[in-house]
DNA sequence: CCGTCCTCTGAAACGCGTTTCAGAACTGAA
DNA sequence: TTCAGTTCTGAAACGCGTTTCAGAGGACGG
């Protein structure tokens, strides 16, 4: 593999001199230029980025961390992430943590000895705040929101009006006795939602009924069977997202319930997934690919040293599909 | 950040020294390793893996190339790939090639650059063939074969036993009209597929019925609305992957069609999806798993000099469940 | 024609971990 | 006691693209 001295000696030129017209950073003179381009041509001249990344220390590469990369949600923001990226000449290395905080860790660790660029991590644990905090790199939380990290940028979408929409809408629809497969409350998603949840019921005067449900499919079977014993009368379900959906669906169309005639079915994400499904879900949409492309924009503000917004909520939206159904 | 030198300069030592107890490649006096090990504690040294990177010229990073994260198939065989090299200490670049071949080059292209120390590629294009054979780096390409390239290892799966599994599985569930929604024939998935179908056929005396289908959900849906016109006494359907299996039960239930009473549907792949549907798809086994470790195990023996299979071809099975049925 | 300023260019240093090479220090055999 | 053989160590070179710095050459005002 040809080096830029290579090329330097075959031009006639100094590797200085190729440098600049790699990179247009300085004006070189046309005849030389000719000379080097021709160089570079005939050797297939392909600069180490390895080299100049050791001197700019930046390598352009931006490390994605997430529990679980086969999670559609995780993998349409990897997408996302990715795309953005790519169009800024950016790479991603990619890293599924596990919800393992020591993997996380080692992650971390790694990126920064690599010289990524920023780091777009969706992680649980408090405690990498503090290990995001002490490594120097640009950081953004996306979905989630860091209790004890008050420097680092974060990107997530608007979970009180979502689940404030979720009721709303199940209400118009008809329901009157309406469970919430409630997310985890530790972690901002979880607990926004069910704070919007609450304030409609309280609108309402309807009395709060939920059912504790991670995220997960596995989880969302066993909370599914739960509400069937549990709330036998339900008509209405507000799903934690959309793979707990899914999983409430195939439980209740298991046990004869019809969808959305006995039961309505309402997720959060709209993962690509939910319209795929039969029946299409009705969900709230998180608006992946912008968070996914802020995300990157955020890192690269960073970089330039340009002001960026720390907090960042988005709006979400309802899409109404086959698992509900206004009346009349 | 902490270098090297500083590091020696703080133990009393030479960087050499510094590096050596780092690294154990040779033995270094107690006394000096204690000194630089305390050294390293107090700065926190982290060796800058670019620098190491460079010399090495090897980053342990091993480029994945697939045309779409987002696909289950291919993401789920990113995972894999991560989950094994992790476990190696490699890293994953991962890549979207958008089925473009101008992308793929480029990535390619900056992998090279980065001084990968392989890519895992998951490509339909024979002219890619050529560049990877160009680009001087152990690269093994998955879920294909291509035609043009001798050289280069691949990873796929038994293709022609899963088709002739497939066929028969449907035939013994009593179909007696099958249609074969039939993939590309020019990747080597949708070519084996079908003559081990074609195989089974002619064995049992069966008149072909194919429609030719992608391998994604519209083109699911379109194929399968087209077989509904086409052949409306068919009883069984071989889709040409799970995410077609889905569509396809979507139009039929659609349709007033019950599964499996009415229609059988065989899928191929086994992605996740294939099981949290409802119902829950027959279908052929694919190791996924199997194939993205195999293919990291690859480039690791392909590195190290050692000796190594070109062609891998996996076993495939069948796994029956809800879209399917055995007669009695 | 002279001094000043600007443009272009190459040598050398830089970033930083690793490896080579030669010398120092010590062991052990003769 | 001496010579050979080991073991340990540091200086310097390496990998390679980028940047700095100073010098060369030319342009231009006076």
């Amino acid at each position: 593999m040809a080096s830029i001295r290579d090329v330097a000696k075959l031009a006639g030129v100094s590797p200085a001199t190729v440098s600049r017209v790699m990179n247009g950073t300085v004006n070189v003179d046309d005849d030389k230029k000719e000379k080097v381009l021709r160089a570079i041509r005939e050797t297939g001249f392909r600069p180490n980025e390895l080299a100049r990344a050791l001197y700019k220390k930046s390598s352009r590469i931006i490390g994605v961390i997430v529990p679980n990369i086969e999670n559609p949600f995780f993998n349409e923001l990897a997408r996302a992430v990715e795309e953005e990226a790519y169009r800024n000449r950016y790479k991603i290395l990619l890293c599924n943590s596990n919800d393992n905080t020591e993997k996380e860790f080692m992650n971390i660790q790694m990126l920064a000895q690599m010289k990524a660029d920023g780091i777009i991590i969706v992680t649980n644990s408090d405690n990498t705040g503090q290990v995001i905090a002490d490594c120097q790199l640009p950081v953004v939380v996306v979905d989630r929101r860091l209790t004890n990290s008050g420097q680092t940028a974060y990107v997530e979408s608007d979970h009180y009006k979502g689940g404030q929409m979720a009721v709303s809408h199940l209400i118009e629809c008809g329901c009157r006795n309406i469970v919430f497969l409630r997310g985890p409350l530790w972690l901002s998603s979880g607990l926004w939602r069910y704070r919007g949840y609450q304030e409609i019921c309280s609108k309402y005067g309807m009395q709060e009924r939920w059912i504790d449900c991670q995220y997960d499919y596995e989880d969302g079977l066993r909370a599914a069977r739960e509400l069937i014993t549990q709330y036998p009368d339900t008509d209405g379900i507000i799903a934690s997202n959309d793979m707990v959906a899914i999983a409430t669906y195939k439980i209740l169309s298991g046990q004869g319930y019809r969808v959305p005639e006995d039961v309505q079915i309402i997720g959060f994400d709209n993962i690509r997934f939910s319209w795929l499904f039969t029946p299409e879900l009705t969900t709230v949409i998180q608006p992946i690919m912008d968070m996914g492309a802020l995300a990157v924009q955020i890192i690269m503000k960073h970089r330039q040293g340009l002001p960026f917004q720390k907090e960042n909520i988005l709006d979400v939206s309802l899409v109404e599909r086959q698992t509900t159904k206004r009346k009349g």
